[in-house]
DNA sequence: TCAAAAGTGTTACCCTTACACCCATGG
DNA sequence: CCATGGGTGTAAGGGTAACACTTTTGA
């Protein structure tokens, strides 16, 4: 980086207010942790760990031992050229690692400026701590807490604590301490095979990869499941993010999970499908050069990953489950007629459907009502339109049994 | 090391003028690092780690993808709240690590500020590398140097190079990298529903659980999936270990993943159900006390988690796939009569069938050849044995079709 | 000779499938 | 009046389901 550290360069005009700090980690036996408790706003009475500003010509490490001499009224020593990772507590007669933990950015703090996070690890008998310490500027109360019964703290403070102790500490420790019940996990995602019949072809919608891996590649959509978010929310918000459309049948197709199958990391994804109408469809056709778009299900180009497999399996399930269930009815609108419906199954199942049998199979099954309008469309007789009646239930009968 | 934040030059105007900003190494295959040659003061003409300003509103990371952009000319990209420590190389179908290494503070420089440094670690043939880099904003040159041969470098940048190797690296090459376990990740198990039939009944196999939560309550085995491991071979293996079992029928079932299901973290399971015949059995029947039993699907317990409702969902599966594929078969030995055949159907199905009429239907289907042995058992005419031709088929027609 | 399970065919009926002609409409 | 898709019924055939008696064995 560019440091000017020519002197007589005239100063910058003001730009912003940008504000540095440090927030240190008292940990105490590697079991507890030493907070204050706020006497100001922001988060005025939250407990927090010490912390304050970094001045515009102090180093971090001395803005540390002016946070411990400041908040917590110690007698904190120490020669960095020396013992570059050493604090020595006169008062307790104790010496302490000092360890760099990392570097914060505020996001959202209008000020700017980043936060360094230390880590003074200290031995010491808890009680003659706690007897050493007074509160100082700005801190009402000093408590010691078990690293695992924190309260709510201000600011990212909590985030900092968790980091320290789950990830960046046992570097810090001996190695051989690493909590080896903190095993790598994969990540999981959803895919979701938008389906719809439009202009008598099933179509499924794809996008385009933006960047690697399969960059430029057609690919199912998806997205990472949110670490509280059910399966299936996640699947429906994707779907909501692609289509705009709410309420849609959704089912679980398959779990993918072979190892290599996302070059980047270990990604197990839920598949799912769902079958909308495409009276509903804000995405209409679009041109090629589009992000997102509709593919007739026998034109599919390659896609990213592994997903032509997972669209092969996706489209063996819905023409498997069309002639069991009344799935075929997500795909049309409110009001439909019986040809339109004829074609939906012909086009899932990819055959031609004798007309009158058709017919007959759905009026047997009372699902459908007809209503007092007709459609007329083209230099013939108007259709009859129907409308479900119930959501459930199967147009055909139950499946023969051995 | 101890910076002197008393400085000679008189205290400027503003509060603060403070400019934070990012230096990057650019860690080649572990063993050459990237310098870029500065075209202006200071240090114009001198080699230096690509770096610059971190705006106000910025966060660290995207600092470093603008550097790269700018600096490098490259096609940096980056989705943090995803892959926070990943960098994705479009132009070079490459992705880097990145690391936060550490905050040095600017001792000299009169206007404060932070520089970070961060890792970009990258895998990629080295020419392939330089051909992809053109020299942008204020560079003159780019070019790759080994670790141990760097020249004379600007700022402070040969100690940052030096800390790296010396110090900081090693924890960073830790596969357990803080940054890659940042974004918070389900864990992802495999649960294996295993079905049996014995003495007329279908069973399943339950362990007791020896631990919080739901200690001793029975439960659906399971196990975490490995980080390498494919989803089926961690259900084989789980099977495997309380069965004893190999080459077994299993197929997924369904993934389970609501946010609240294990009260531990966020557990997303993957179900599988196996059937295996009674006579590869290893564990027999146990006592109550047993860890592990098998319990009648007419009788069971209430199970820990979620597994009732597992459970409930393998047993549809299973009732509704034994009437159009041949996996009863799974679970009988390789000799059987016709009779325990129709067992299985009838325990599965839950219902009495008609003798005749089920033998008639098996015998269409080819899929069993009569043996030349018979059993005999009781007080009674022996059965005729019979075994499988094939493993795939059907022994029934095709499910019926609108 | 008796109990217990193995083994064997036929029929009625229902569901599936194949098939052809008239109707309503706009141009 | 004609092209176009909407709308309707029947009959043959195949699969399903209901049903009862003989055979073989050991006690």
């Amino acid at each position: 980086m560019e440091k000017k550290n020519n002197l007589s360069t005239p100063l910058q005009p003001y730009e912003s207010q940008i504000m540095n700090s440090v927030d240190i980690i008292i940990d105490i036996n590697n079991k507890d942790i030493m907070l204050v408790k706020r006497k100001k706003d922001p988060y005025a009475g939250l407990w927090a760990l010490p912390g304050g500003k970094q001045e515009a010509f102090e180093s971090l490490q001395n803005a540390v031992i002016s946070v411990i001499r400041q908040r917590l009224n110690l007698d904190a020593y120490c020669d960095f050229s020396v013992f570059p990772n050493k604090i020595i507590f006169n008062d307790l007669g104790k010496e302490a690692e000092l360890h760099q933990i990392r570097t914060y950015d505020s996001g959202t703090d209008p000020r700017g400026g980043n936060t360094t996070v230390f880590a003074v690890q200290l031995l010491i008998d808890k009680a003659k701590f706690l007897k050493a310490v007074k509160p100082g500027l700005n801190v009402d109360e000093i408590r010691i807490v078990n690293k695992s019964e924190l309260p709510r703290m201000a600011f990212d403070h909590a985030r900092f604590v968790e980091d320290y102790y789950k990830y960046l500490k046992p570097y810090r420790d001996n190695p051989k301490t690493f909590d080896a019940e903190k095993f790598e996990k994969p990540g999981v995602s959803v895919d979701i095979i938008i389906f719809t019949v439009r202009n008598n072809e099933l179509k499924v919608l794809l996008i385009k990869r933006k960047s690697w891996p399969f960059k430029g590649m057609w690919a199912i959509p998806g997205g990472f499941v949110g670490i509280k978010e059910p399966l299936e929310e996640a699947a429906k918000r994707e779907l909501e993010e692609e289509t705009g459309v709410k309420n849609v049948y959704l089912e679980q197709l398959y779990t993918f999970g072979e190892p290599d199958r996302d070059p980047r990391t270990r990604v197990i994804t839920v598949a799912y499908y769902a079958l909308i109408s495409s009276d509903h469809l804000k995405l209409q056709a679009t041109t090629d050069a589009a992000e997102a778009n509709w593919f007739s299900i026998d034109k599919l180009p390659k896609l990213a990953f592994d997903h032509n497999k997972i669209l092969a399996s996706a489209l063996e399930r819905i023409r498997n489950k069309v002639e069991y269930s009344n799935i075929a009815f997500q795909l049309l609108p409110e009001k439909f007629t019986l040809t339109e419906l004829q074609k939906v199954y012909e086009v899932i199942l990819g055959k031609k459907l004798d007309k009158r049998n058709f017919r007959k199979r759905v009026k047997e099954a009372i699902t459908i009502v007809p209503l007092k309008e007709t459609k007329m469309e083209g230099v013939h007789r108007p259709a009859q339109l129907f409308s479900f009646k119930e959501k459930g239930g199967t147009i055909l009968k139950p499946a023969k049994k051995i």
